[in-house]
DNA sequence: GAACATAACGTAAACGTTTACTCCTGTGAA
DNA sequence: TTCACAGGAGTAAACGTTTACGTTATGTTC
């Protein structure tokens, strides 16, 4: 009589089916030495025949490593966090490690608790998206003793890199490119002001784009959104009421210049005749959108893959990987108008 | 000496450091009966002086219960998805569960690793997003004993609900809509070909409607995409190379909608004066699309949020919860003229 | 004051693995 | 023939919990 009918197989019916001890049998699965070939067959086979899988559960017990990351984003559902997460996934997968996904909601309480339920579950490491990386978070994340990346934000610790583009450059870039096409009246639809990371540094990149030409900054060029299409469309608007002779608009993430066209077009603008527009991320939704979105890519997918090609090397070689910078670009569409 | 001085402390040092067994603090940690006020207090305030926190592996080794569900898509990052991940996360989260993200690529053996991933795992539930589920992997499911449940999909196992809204009668909603608008000129931009689930009934919709209200099906009025961008915008090629008298046409995906968009503004055709169009899903793209799409609404969050409700039902009364028809609606935004 | 219930704990087994040790057997060299 | 040694295998402890069961002390009831 089998004692074990109901539940999953384990080794141990493996070992009594094959007529080894369980030892063996786990030599085998971790095909280390110490059986003959015959014995390796023997339990292969019985694998096979009663459809045995270990238990990572058990195996993380005793390992101490559970082949599991966590991923924390702000909001996963948004459309930049999607590609970094899309990257993310696939490297983790290809690698043998699983990811558990969380949602901060740029919320402390929820961050922590995350924090909290990660280390519980014993991950091996941690991917922190595209939010400042608090004093608070940080303490416990050292508690843990697990290793931790960021991606596409950055933050003043020897030990955790990151990955992000420069942002005042990228920035700066984007609006030369505007300037180069001609524009010297040019507004900018910021993220978030409070943000230091890709709010502030991207505002002192149009400034400067904005010195080095000799172009005055004036302050109703700027408004703030927080990089969603629903604060870019009421942006947009103050601008329209404020700042009616810009003929270029920096928006500081695609969302939001995707918002800058919805909202001219309501107003009958044209773009890019009335008015050009040159957005931020080169998501998807910039190719979607009508006319087709003049960006700066910043390669989300692969800032996503490299992180965690970053934080399995940390963990697998306890070491401190490097930050990287990720290069940026613009690829040209057609928001952008030449002006003569 | 502290014997375990450079781990996490277990339940252990904490006993030792309370004076009490081991079981006791496992009793204050569940709080079971079985102890005195006093030496709750004391053990908590070890737990708080020593920071500890329990080893959800030890503990899903014993209970046979881990907290985590595992969630199958065809493509993390499509916006489609996003949605639905954002309710199974926040739902889970907010019962005490955590959630594995897998992105199978609609590629069969890339799923069956998953499930051989996520049963070594030992996950407690599998919500399965819009994708067959194939024999195959309905077999290795019933192997792993855990409960399933499909959103925005639909199989015939009794013992797997889904969620998904009435395809078949949206799409004749759909069209209605435009035939009431008066148009008879009606063209579809359907989903993949061989896709039972979204693709075959929501064109069987399309030729009801047109057939309730005597209307000819016209062969070259329908072509096929596979419900992304890039396949929607060379479908609206199609479409305006081969049914050029279309007044109206209704896109079974909003991705395929806003290509038809594209594609039609890089024709100088103006939405919704030249055509009309009719999306399907309801992505926060469809509001930022330009002009904003009509489409009709299948509150993907709250799919993601029902079926994570069903799933954790399952697995914390071992029971099969119901499938449930998710009502659709079509919200009207501005890409659907009144034809006179 | 005996009998008994109950509260307040402790002991130890169990969960499914990995791995350090130990043991046996056979082979080749001296 | 003896010895060393290696290959092939088993035993048991360990990982950090939960929990069935046992034990002791403290009432309570008659």
């Amino acid at each position: 009589m089998n004692p074990n009918a109901s539940n999953n197989p384990t080794i141990k019916d493996v070992a009594r089916k094959a007529n080894v001890s369980i030892a063996t049998v786990s030599r085998v699965l971790n095909n280390l030495s110490g059986y003959s070939d015959k014995t390796e067959q023997k339990v292969n086979q019985v694998i096979k025949e009663i459809g045995y899988q270990p238990n990572a559960i058990a195996r993380g017990l005793i390992n101490k490593r559970t082949q599991t990351i966590g991923v924390m984003f702000p909001n996963v559902s948004s459309y930049f966090s999607a590609d970094i997460l899309h990257g993310i996934e696939e490297f983790a997968n290809d690698h043998n490690y699983s990811v558990f996904v969380c949602n901060t909601d740029e919320d402390g309480k929820r961050t922590m608790k995350y924090l909290h339920v990660l280390r519980e579950k014993q991950v091996d490491g941690i991917i922190f998206s595209s939010e400042m990386l608090k004093e608070e978070y940080y303490e416990v994340l050292q508690a843990m003793k697990v290793p931790v990346v960021l991606v596409s934000s950055k933050a003043d610790y020897a030990s955790v890199p990151y990955i992000k583009v420069d942002d005042k450059q990228a920035a700066y870039d984007a609006v030369q490119y505007l300037i180069l096409h001609g524009h010297r009246e040019i507004a900018m639809v910021s993220g978030t002001e409070t943000d230091t990371m890709a709010g502030t540094t991207r505002v002192e990149g149009y400034l400067k784009a904005l010195q080095d030409y000799g172009i005055p900054f004036k302050e109703n060029y700027l408004v703030y959104g927080n990089f969603t299409f629903d604060e870019g469309c009421i942006a947009m608007e103050k601008l329209i009421q404020n700042a009616p002779e810009a003929t270029a608009i920096f928006a500081a993430s695609d969302e939001m210049a995707v918002a800058v066209l919805a909202v001219a077009a309501k107003h009958g603008l044209k773009i890019p005749d009335d008015i050009s527009v040159i957005g931020y991320d080169n998501l998807k939704l910039a190719e979607m959108a009508v006319p087709p979105l003049t960006t700066v890519d910043q390669r989300l997918y692969d800032m996503g893959k490299l992180a965690t090609g970053k934080l399995i090397d940390m963990i697998e070689n306890h070491c401190v990987a490097d930050s990287s910078i990720m290069p940026h670009r613009i690829v040209e569409r057609q928001t952008v108008r030449r002006l003569t």
